[in-house]
DNA sequence: AAATAATAGTCAGAGCATCTGACTACAATC
DNA sequence: GATTGTAGTCAGATGCTCTGACTATTATTT
């Protein structure tokens, strides 16, 4: 089985999962295009361009992925104070507790892969997956 | 960052160059999602309902994109002799150069990254993922 | 300072992918 | 032989994503 195989089985099932708590926490309405908007959110907000490199769709898709996300009531659009042109996306109330909602169940799956792999291993894992990115990661020079 | 957007970015980085390969050696007209099916098909033929557990879609859309493939000359489909409900979705000779063309990449993309990593820690890697399946993967117990 | 080019974002329209629900055909079980 | 389960398809609807065209603002050039 090749290794690209082998890691989308463990990212699907981390995705699912997170997605599962979420409907379980009250936010079943989150769809998936739009979890994977929203996670790449920064905690001080993003502009819509930079969360379109990171999910690798055109921005087009992230507006209208935003606009169902700020009807839900998750993030909200603010004027960039640094650029009169942009602006940026952040959470609202409603979309934090969402977004701990999604990274304690994230934590808990590490924890479980930690578990089964042992503390080096896992470490192992991290470190590896992290060095590829200098290989696969189109958007390492990012932003802020 | 977590683990699960790790393990995205260097799977999204292998299915991206796959498919650039692939539009390189002029099937450039198969899409993504007929990809995803594509590859999980056995060597000597798969069901739709497999193909569908393991790409993790309905059967009503491998229905669709196996038409889709079928039209475009890559798959047939046989009735499976050992069940008159079932047929088999095996591949043309079209579908074979395909596959050759792709794993030809996928080669090409691990010994690149075992070149990174060293061969002990690419290794290690592959090992790690392959025991987290027993904890990610709904599909461990395949079909032949 | 004015003109030009580049960047951030939106609007409109189209196509593809995916789903749910309902259906047929065949197989397995009782 | 009747019932239940499985493989697959058909129809309809929705959602995601794209290309192309546009406005507003910023950066660069002359």
């Amino acid at each position: 089985m090749n290794v690209g195989t082998l890691l989308f089985i463990p990212y699907r099932a981390m995705e699912s999962e997170v997605m599962a708590a979420l409907a379980a926490a009250g936010h079943g309405e989150l769809t998936l295009a739009q979890a994977r908007v929203f996670q790449r959110i920064a905690p001080g907000g993003s502009r819509p361009t930079d969360l379109a490199d990171q999910a690798q769709v055109t921005k087009q898709t992230v507006g209208v992925l935003v606009d169902q996300l700020q009807r839900a009531g998750y993030v909200r659009r603010v004027p960039d104070p640094t650029d009169g042109r942009a602006r940026l996306v952040v959470f609202t109330d409603l979309g934090m507790q969402a977004c701990v909602v999604a990274n304690m169940r994230v934590e808990e799956i590490e924890a479980r892969w930690s578990a089964r792999l042992g503390p080096e291993r896992m470490a192992a894992l991290r470190d590896a997956l992290t060095e590829l990115r200098t290989l696969t990661d189109p958007y390492l020079d990012g932003p802020t």
